[in-house]
DNA sequence: ACCTGAACACCGTTCAAGT
DNA sequence: ACCTGAACACCGTTCAAGT
């Protein structure tokens, strides 16, 4: 993540040490581990240090605060979230916007579907801190390579790119958002999918400047 | 709210004398303080209760537990944002497809403003929760909403009138809910409201089978 | 230098004792 | 019948004592 983190949410130390990346990747597995055992109101330090076989001493090494641990593991998961939608942008430059705008959804669209159960703890352990930094450094990343995408489109070009952009991302990923929490049956969910690719490309044809 | 709560979250008795009903609502309105002055993370029983006035014991009187206080008053808030929303929907019957659409991304988008301190420290507490079951009989009462508008639209028909105003209250509802979470500088913030009716218009001039 | 875990302050929840 | 608040179990966090 580019963006720096508030100071006080930020690990107390960089693993130096191949031991001390070791022992990070160890607090981590076993936070996702209570996480999805026992939920995020029975996630306590005390149980993280026990499946993680550290004492709780040695995880405040690490982290300054329980919230500092949820923060790193949230910014861990949008980073891999970050660099899958990332790559398939690139994929597409120069590609036609319908086959763009596929991509970005599916791209989205399948990491939350995969991982649903990871996807949904994450977002309610986030909200108990201050993500906003998270948010909007993730948000400007996929600015950055959505709209570096959009400018190659063949078939289009914008006259405010910016703003069509943000709609464009604020739409998909709102929606996304909103279809994972419902839980909507099987057969409304898919179909909701196609349409939100529909509605992005019929606004897409509307508000385009056509290319000579 | 139509649909009856998980038991463990439902107050523990109703209000059936006028005093009840009054301590109740001096509870709610200190909870809501609370919230707003210390946050979501410094929201705890003893400060609510000395706050309101009463006791702890008298709390757990109403509520079993602290989950079952902030059940009550998302449904509570959520009662009041379904009430504003089905009005709106009810003033647009028999008008045209454009001016149903204003009216409920206004509507929808106005709730959140007006008082998105409130909305945000409600969004915080609702996730500590179970709160399945509050979203999904809201979603079921906008489905309703907006369905029978749109049936009544002079200058459309739907062959699948479920998918049209699912997909419609999915991307109206998340996108606002994403566009408040980052929270948008201002020309950008009404920019993407205006984008966000336009999305929805083109989107149902492309899905309707038109009108004789 | 790094780890440990008892100790502390505070939280959610209960229930014996009051009125 | 209803309210109170000390008491209990448990949590986040610290830091003296160990290695």
């Amino acid at each position: 993540m580019a963006a720096t983190p508030p100071r006080h949410l930020s690990p107390r130390k960089r693993p130096r040490q191949a031991r001390s990346a070791a022992t990070l990747e160890v607090i981590f597995e076993a936070t996702v581990q209570v996480l999805l055992a026992e939920g995020i109101h029975r996630l306590t330090t005390t149980r993280v240090a026990e499946r993680a076989g550290v004492s709780v001493g040695t995880m405040y090494q690490y982290f300054p605060h329980k919230q500092a641990l949820l923060y790193a593991l949230n910014e861990r998961y949008l980073d891999v979230l970050a660099v899958r939608i990332e790559k398939a942008c690139e994929g597409e430059h120069g590609a036609p916007l319908a086959r763009m705008i596929e991509a970005l959804v599916s791209a989205y669209w399948d990491a939350k579907t995969e991982r649903s159960d990871v996807t949904r703890a994450l977002y309610r352990s986030a909200v108990e801190l201050d993500n906003a930094t998270l948010i909007e450094a993730f948000a400007a990343r996929m600015d950055r390579a959505t709209s570096a995408m959009l400018a190659t489109a063949p078939d289009a070009a914008f006259d405010d790119l910016t703003l069509v952009n943000t709609t464009l991302l604020a739409v998909i990923f709102g929606t996304v958002r909103n279809v994972f929490e419902r839980g909507l049956p099987e057969p409304l969910e898919s179909g909701l999918r196609r349409q939100l690719v529909t509605m992005c490309l019929e606004y897409l044809k509307a508000v385009r400047r056509p290319v000579a």
